[in-house]
DNA sequence: CTTCATCGTGTAGGTGCTTCATCATCTGCT
DNA sequence: AGCAGATGATGAAGCACCTACACGATGAAG
């Protein structure tokens, strides 16, 4: 097996920790990956319509409405009119969502912190440097093969 | 941001994009990564009864029967009975099976080599090491979560 | 030979995703 | 103003992946 797929394997296997990590620790707080990833967009764009939603997780429109189904279920978020298109269903953190949201930002913060502890601000550049190469190199694959 | 931060932005990046261009490989195959996973273990491990998959994939047997239900359904493989245990079922590549499976092993290297084309030996291995690192420290995070 | 563990699977259900159809509304063009 | 077509959300139907629980069949150990 060559270094190429040596490093591969590690990279497989660093995403399926991470994964798994990730994983539990949203089910400790009532989330699953698919809806955390709704809040953090809610937290980062404030309240949204439905369809910006899906455009921003690329998935489809009927989609988002099951996962803002279960947030809304769940005491997370609320659905309001859109003032500005009656059609829209305005996504909005209820104060709750907002303090699990706050503290998926500080968990994403906390793992960073774990992860590159004790290593130099180099290397942890470096690093990232590298995961950026090879992040840039997949996603042309991805759009190669795509388009 | 920090550095740390903005370096594990870039592993999510690449678990992203990854998750992508595998899933669409898979799925010009005809396969799915769960089902995927099943036929890597065959190739690896040779005709297995469907406890022993289920122990390796760290799911459930019931769910192994799903898996081998599509991939029997697709062709991929068939259901023996185990000689040595009248309970079990030894699940078995078939030849269009074995075909694809290969398929998957080839295409793992063809991926790894595009990943790290243009970079030294010295450069990969060094990369390798760093992402045998940090896939270390994730697996250490999820054990304490669990235990 | 009885008891207990194990293998596979039926049933039921949750989550995430899709396509297609539909209704309501918005928008641009005439 | 009025109409045609695009758009926002959702119902219906369906597939993949996963779970827990229950059960029948078989294995293994006393």
């Amino acid at each position: 097996m060559s270094a190429a797929e040596r490093a591969l394997d590690q990279v497989l296997r660093l995403t399926l920790a991470l994964e798994q990590d990730m994983t539990s620790s949203l089910a400790r707080v009532g989330l699953t990956p698919a809806r955390s990833h709704v809040l953090w967009l809610l937290v980062a764009e404030g309240p949204s319509p439905q369809v910006a939603l899906a455009r921003a997780l690329d998935v489809t429109p009927r989609n988002v409405t099951g996962l803002v189904d279960g947030l809304e279920r769940d005491g997370f978020v609320t659905r309001e009119p859109d003032p500005s298109d009656r059609r829209a269903q305005r996504v909005t953190l209820t104060p709750r969502g907002r303090e699990v949201a706050d503290g998926l930002v500080a968990g994403r913060s906390t793992l960073a912190a774990q992860l590159f502890a004790g290593l130099s601000a180099e290397r942890v550049e470096s690093i990232g440097s590298d995961l950026e190469l090879l992040a840039a190199r997949v996603e042309a694959l991805v759009a190669e093969a795509a388009g």
